[in-house]
DNA sequence: TTGTACGCGTTATCAT
DNA sequence: ATGATAACGCGTACAA
C-alpha cells in the first residue's frame, strides 16, 4: 500500500467512519497508480452479500424476456447490483441445475419469470429464504410477490371494442394451461357474455406464430363453420400466424375478419395494415418487478407477497374494423342466422 | 459436519484424490441432509477462478444482442460457467462501470459485442489481461479474438441475386460509421461493379425500421430521381423501413422495386410478401464465440487473436423479383435513358 | 483518527 | 486414504 493499514483503506472506500481528507487523497492516488479495485469475491465472504440478482427466463430470445431482461438490468445496475442471466430454456433440468447456481453463488435474490405452467411451485419452494419476485405468471399456491400485466383487463378491452365495431361472434386463440393467456381468454370471454353475446369459442395453440397458423387451421381448416367475424389472439406472435391463415385462405384482414393480438411487439407497428392489439409495458414490469425486490433487499426483508398488477392499454390499428352484415357474411347456410 | 475432515470434504466432492467410498457416501449424505452447497465466493477467493463469463451488450432487448446471448449462455452453462449481463445501453459511462465491474467481479473472461464504432480500442484495452472475444463488430487496431459473420459475402450474395434477376440500378441503405453495416455495404457494392454496373448510391441512415423508412424519404422523397429497381438495406429492420416507404409512396414491392435484407429475423418470413434476405446465424455465432473463450480458458491462455468468419446464406422470399424494362418504369423524364 | 486481530469457506501443501 | 495448517482478500469489532 502507500502509507496505512488496510483498515483504513477499507473506510476510506466505504465512508463507514471518518478519515482523514489528507489519507483519503493518499488512498486514492495509490488506487490509480495500480489500478486497484477490491474483490468482490471477499467482499462476498466478508460481507455475506453478492449484490447480484438472478434472472431465471424460459427463453432470452424472446422479446418478450429481452425486454423484461432490459428492464431488470435498468433496475439492477441503478442499485449497484448485477444480473445473472439464467436461461433455463424451457428444460427443467436446466432450471434445476440454475437453481443450484443461485444457492452457490448466494445471489441475493431472484427475479423468476417462468413462462410455462410446469412444477413452478417446487422452484420457488426450493429457493429457501432466497427473496424472490415472480413475474409474468403467478404461480400458484405460493404467496410470493408478483409482477403482472393486467392480462384480463387486456382481454376485456379487446372485446369491448370489437363489440363497439359491431361485432357479435368472435372466437379466441388462447394457450391453454399458460396462465397469462387463460386470463387474457377469460377476461375477454366475460365481457363478451357481459354483452349478452354467445360465448367465444376458445381455439387451443402454441404460444408461437405457428400455433396460432395451426389453430385456425385445426379450427377451421376443414369445415366452412365460420360463425364469426373476429378473431382475439392472446399475443401478437399467434395473432400474425392467424391473420397469415385468414390471408392463405382468401379472407381479408380486416374486410372479412378482424384480428386483435396481446403484446404490442415492433411488428405490430410495422405490419400492414398494422396489428390492433393490447399494450403491456414489459420493460417496466422488469424495473418495477427488480426495483421492489432490491427495495426489500435494502430493508433485509422478503418482498411483501403482494400481486402487482400494471395496467395495459389497447392500441387500435388497421386489422379492425367494423363488422358490416352482408350477403357475402359467411358460407350459404350460415345465413339462416340472419332470418 | 458429519465424521471428516474439511480437507476430506472437498477432496470428495472434487475428486481431486483418493477417497474411500463409505466416506464419500458419509459425506453426501451430510450433505443432502443440511442442503449443504459450496459457496462460490469462497472457491473464488482461494482458487482465483469465478467461472463467471461477461457478456457485453448494448442493447438486449434488440433481437440481434437477445439470440446472441442465448448462444453464449448455452456455450457457458455446457461448461460450467455462468453469465454476467452487461447491458450498456450504448453509454459509454456505462460500460465504464461495467468494466470496472468485470474487474472486481474477477470476471474469467469477456464476450464483447460493442454494436456502436464507438471507443472499442479503449474498451478491449482497458480490460488488461482478461481475456476477450469480440462478436460480430471487429475493433480497429487491436489484436483480439474476433467472430463475425461474413458480412462482405452476404452483400456479395444480395448483388448477386438482384443482378441475376435483371437489376441495374441499386441503391444500398447502410449506417455509415458501423463496421458490420459497412462491410455488407462494399461487399454489394463491389460486386455490383464487378459486372460493370454503375455503382451503387450508398444512402445513410440509423439502424433501426426509422433509419430505413428516413433514408428513402431523405433520398428520394422530394425529387422524383428514381433511377434505380432495386434496395440493399444491411439490415431486415431498415429493410422493412424501406418497404413501408415504398408502400406509402404509392409503388409496388417486389413489381416496381425489390428490396433485400440482411439477417433474416422473425419478421422476414412471416410479412407478406416475405423478406429476401441474408440469413446470419448469431445464436452460433455466441456458440461459437464463447466456445472459443471457454477454451482458451481451460488452457489458461488468451484466446488466439484469429478473426472467425462464419458463413452466411441467401434466402430469397418474395420481395424481389426480375426485372421487367417497361414503360411506367419511372418518372417521365428518366426514360431518356433508354433511347 | 488509526491500527490489530479475527473470521468468512474453500483449496493447496505438507505430513501422516 | 486422511488430517492439519496456511493462505486467499476483505470487513469489522475492538483496542489505542
Amino acid at each position: 500500500l502507500a502509507g496505512v493499514s488496510p483498515t483504513t483503506v477499507s473506510h476510506a472506500l466505504s465512508g463507514q467512519r471518518p478519515v482523514s481528507a489528507a489519507t483519503r487523497r493518499r488512498v486514492q492516488d495509490a488506487m490509480e497508480q495500480v489500478g486497484y479495485s477490491p474483490r468482490r469475491a471477499a467482499q462476498n465472504l466478508a460481507m455475506g452479500s453478492t449484490r447480484l440478482l438472478g434472472l431465471i427466463v424460459p427463453d432470452i430470445s424472446n422479446g418478450f424476456f429481452a425486454e423484461l431482461a432490459k428492464g431488470v438490468e435498468e433496475a439492477a445496475i441503478e442499485a449497484g447490483y448485477n444480473v445473472l442471466l439464467c436461461n433455463s430454456a424451457f428444460n427443467h433440468e436446466r432450471e434445476l441445475l440454475y437453481l443450484e447456481t443461485i444457492r452457490s453463488r448466494a445471489v441475493d435474490g431472484v427475479v423468476y419469470a417462468a413462462g410455462s405452467p410446469t412444477s413452478h411451485r417446487e422452484m420457488v419452494d426450493s429457493l429457501g429464504s432466497i427473496p424472490v419476485v415472480l413475474v409474468d405468471e403467478d404461480v400458484l399456491g405460493s404467496s410470493a410477490c408478483s409482477f403482472v400485466s393486467d392480462n384480463a383487463e387486456g382481454g376485456r378491452l379487446a372485446a369491448e371494442h370489437l363489440i363497439g365495431l359491431g361485432h357479435t361472434r368472435a372466437i379466441v386463440v388462447s394457450t391453454t394451461g399458460l396462465g397469462s393467456s387463460d386470463d387474457r381468454a377469460h377476461g375477454f370471454a366475460t365481457a363478451w357474455q357481459s354483452h349478452g353475446l354467445a360465448g367465444p369459442v376458445v381455439v387451443d395453440g402454441d404460444f408461437t406464430y405457428d400455433g396460432g397458423y395451426a389453430a385456425m387451421a385445426a379450427a377451421l381448416g376443414s369445415e366452412s363453420d365460420r360463425h364469426f367475424s373476429a378473431v382475439f389472439a392472446t399475443n401478437d406472435l399467434m395473432a400474425l400466424g392467424v391473420i397469415s391463415w385468414l390471408l392463405d385462405a382468401g379472407l381479408d384482414v380486416p374486410g372479412d375478419i378482424s384480428v386483435v393480438g396481446f403484446d404490442d411487439i415492433e411488428i405490430a407497428g410495422i405490419i400492414r395494415p398494422g396489428l390492433t392489439t393490447v399494450k403491456q409495458d414489459v420493460r417496466l414490469l422488469g424495473v418495477r418487478a427488480a426495483g421492489a425486490l432490491i427495495a426489500a433487499l435494502a430493508a433485509g426483508q422478503s418482498p411483501p407477497p403482494t400481486r402487482h398488477v400494471q395496467s395495459v392499454e389497447l392500441i387500435v390499428r388497421g386489422t379492425t374494423s367494423r363488422h358490416v352484415t352482408k350477403e357475402s357474411d359467411g358460407p350459404a347456410h350460415s345465413s339462416h342466422c340472419h332470418r
